[in-house]
DNA sequence: CTTTTTGTTGATTGACGAGTCAATAAACTT
DNA sequence: AAGTTTATTGACTCGTCAATCAACAAAAAG
């Protein structure tokens, strides 16, 4: 049967099937069994390509991270140069269909208690922190000048909290009514004079 | 050695004793005897006042929730009758020593993970919200009027993805700062014109 | 002073789960 | 054809932990 050149396919599958059941069980408390059973294929295996539970959540982490950084990327390619538009681009992409799914978003709190413990998750959300601030800042910059790593940290903590947020409710997330909440935020911000 | 009358005694020292390990562990993933040790007894006396792991979960919400409550309270009695001084009240009282201690902010995080899978968790973490907005809407009414209900609802979001970033911020808390930002916010929103 | 209630623990049970290992097999190499 | 690498799993080890229990002690009730 082994047909050759299965990591990666193996690898992606368990890493999905990883999401998938963090979202699921809206906690860190998932067996290697499940996840595996879920990628279709026995424990000992997703133990044979990652080496341990930590190293497939840390890939998890990376992926839901690097697919939120390609959306935004994307987005403010699309976007033009003006940086109401930018803004507004990266706002949308935060809470766009891709990353906005039920399980992402509750794998993306648990992302959180993951970093608490463990180093590496630390460092990857840090990134994630850092890559978003700059990208706010560069684009608030021209518009609100020196208040703009007051708005930029308002901002990224809005953004996290309307994710926290919606990990809770019941129902399917609203994608449309996360960002008007944190648009109207940004106009808000945008239209104060002094 | 038996004194009487040690069951208040006993489960206070245990609802303690769970936050700092929770707070410690950035994780519910805590034994029992972890939390029974630092509360000075056996595990099975744990298991005796409380019947379950869950339940001292359960009694350590309610007991941060209802301090904060009582802080909140006492804020707002202490505040006038003006809208924005109640409203500052609110704000400050979320972020006071009290309720954002390391550990607690800790714990609070892991709260809203437990209110994942836990139904009586997300039911206490509603009320929390429930409350909590109706306190802002009370007092953005007057202020904002039609807007108030976009506002509170920021407002509230904002204040939770502050605590979030806490929790991941290695160093003490920042209540002044985080204070800070939050009350820009509401500065501008009261600013606007329209 | 005996019985009941309350407090307390060490020892045990029973389940579950991460990680290892030996074994099997297909595909590639030489 | 023989040997090596890659894929794959069932069975097993070993530890951990929630929950229970039997037993003991002291106070209160009768």
């Amino acid at each position: 049967m082994p047909k050759l050149g299965m990591e990666p396919i193996r690898k992606a599958a368990l890493v999905k099937a990883t999401i998938v059941e963090i979202g699921r069980a809206g906690s860190l408390d998932v067996t290697v069994s499940q996840i595996a059973k879920r990628a279709g294929m026995s424990s000992a295996l997703a133990h044979h390509y990652f080496g341990s539970k930590e190293d497939m959540f840390l890939a998890a982490m990376r992926h839901i991270l690097s697919l939120y950084g390609a959306e935004v990327r994307g987005a403010l390619a699309a976007a033009g140069d003006a940086p109401e538009a930018r803004l507004q681009a990266i706002l949308r992409a935060s809470f766009s269909p891709g990353n906005f799914r039920r399980e992402a978003v509750g794998a993306w709190l648990n992302f959180y208690v993951l970093a608490q413990t463990v180093a590496e998750a630390r460092r990857l959300l840090a990134i994630y922190q850092r890559r978003l601030r700059s990208n706010l800042m560069s684009d608030l910059r021209p518009l609100v000048g020196a208040r703009a790593p007051g708005v930029a940290a308002a901002l990224g903590a809005l953004i996290d909290g309307v994710y926290l947020r919606e990990a809770l409710k019941n129902g399917p997330p609203d994608s449309a009514a996360a960002v008007a909440v944190v648009m109207d935020f940004l106009t808000t911000e945008l239209g104060k004079q002094s």
